[in-house]
DNA sequence: CCTCCTGTTGCAAATGATATTCAGTTAGAC
DNA sequence: GTCTAACTGAATATCATTTGCAACAGGAGG
């Protein structure tokens, strides 16, 4: 299975940080990947503490998400107001995202040819690109719909 | 000027909006105009209370900023960690931005085609874009040579 | 299995960015 | 001018995230 094997690399890559092999870390992977593909820290621990008292402190997670970004399992996707969205990338190839300001959904998409112009940017600029967050904000199709039928109800007789 | 047209134009979306006109948010555009294309509220506060003692306070700043992104001038146009770097739009075309992680350096650019190809994943997904950004994290040309003679010094004899 | 050292945990307190409250001040409609 | 609603500054609150610290637990070496 997949996660086992991600969760043998996280291993590795601890020990070869200097860091230990504990319960509380896997655990949290294990959160983390039942949770689905997106998750909020605030929401993470409270989702944690719901179903298992205590087995991570919101300090541990917070402490935990910063491990498995530096591992390469989790990422910042999504940066709107003073929230942070994070996804469990975990192998998954990369991609970009839609997100509907009315709902809160998140689309996930990949577009070839956009990576190939960033790249092409960043040649002109003699840049040498480490990562990059492409986030289009606006409505998705079920809100638009929504819209729609409340400005029929407004308008209508 | 095209600042004097931008000033006139908020003052009337003020008006239009039942805010009043006061010189305080005036001088907070002369002063985010004066200062570059880019910037950091809390850098804004420090150099406006630099130079003219107490044109305005923190909360003011906050305020109008938060005003200006509404009437459109101010964008929020790149979010690493906890900083939220904001542009001074003001009439200039869309564009997306190049960030050099080592020295903090802002490059503005903007490819047609990657414009384009959103669209098109938009329309895929029956998406109403509203705004979007795209943030690259990069190392640029001049972090690059710096990094390479480092290299070279701690090699060489 | 015991010991020791170092990294880890949980909690509480600190931080940093931003928002809000409130009392005093002004813009601008009448 | 008068009056009211909006504005300002200062202090305070809030929210996400980080840190200090004391107690604890991996895991290397005996």
């Amino acid at each position: 299975m997949q996660l086992e094997e991600l969760k043998q690399k996280f291993e590795k890559f601890l020990r070869q940080n200097g860091h230990k092999i504990t319960k509380g870390r896997f655990e949290i992977i294990d959160k983390i990947a039942s949770y689905g593909p997106h998750f909020e820290i605030e929401e993470l621990v409270r989702w944690i503490a719901n179903q298992d008292r205590s087995i991570a402190s919101r300090s541990t997670v917070y402490r935990t998400v910063r491990l498995l970004q530096e591992f390469g399992a989790v990422r910042e996707v999504i940066k709107l107001g003073n929230r942070t969205i994070y996804e469990f990338t975990a192998g998954k190839p990369h991609h970009e995202h839609l997100i509907c300001v009315e709902c809160g959904k998140i689309i996930e998409f990949y577009k070839e040819e956009i990576e190939e112009f960033q790249d092409k940017v960043c040649e002109e600029h003699n840049f040498t690109p480490l990562n990059h967050r492409l986030e289009i904000f606006g409505i998705c199709s079920d809100c638009m719909v929504r819209k729609h039928e409340n400005r029929r109800l407004e308008v209508g007789a």
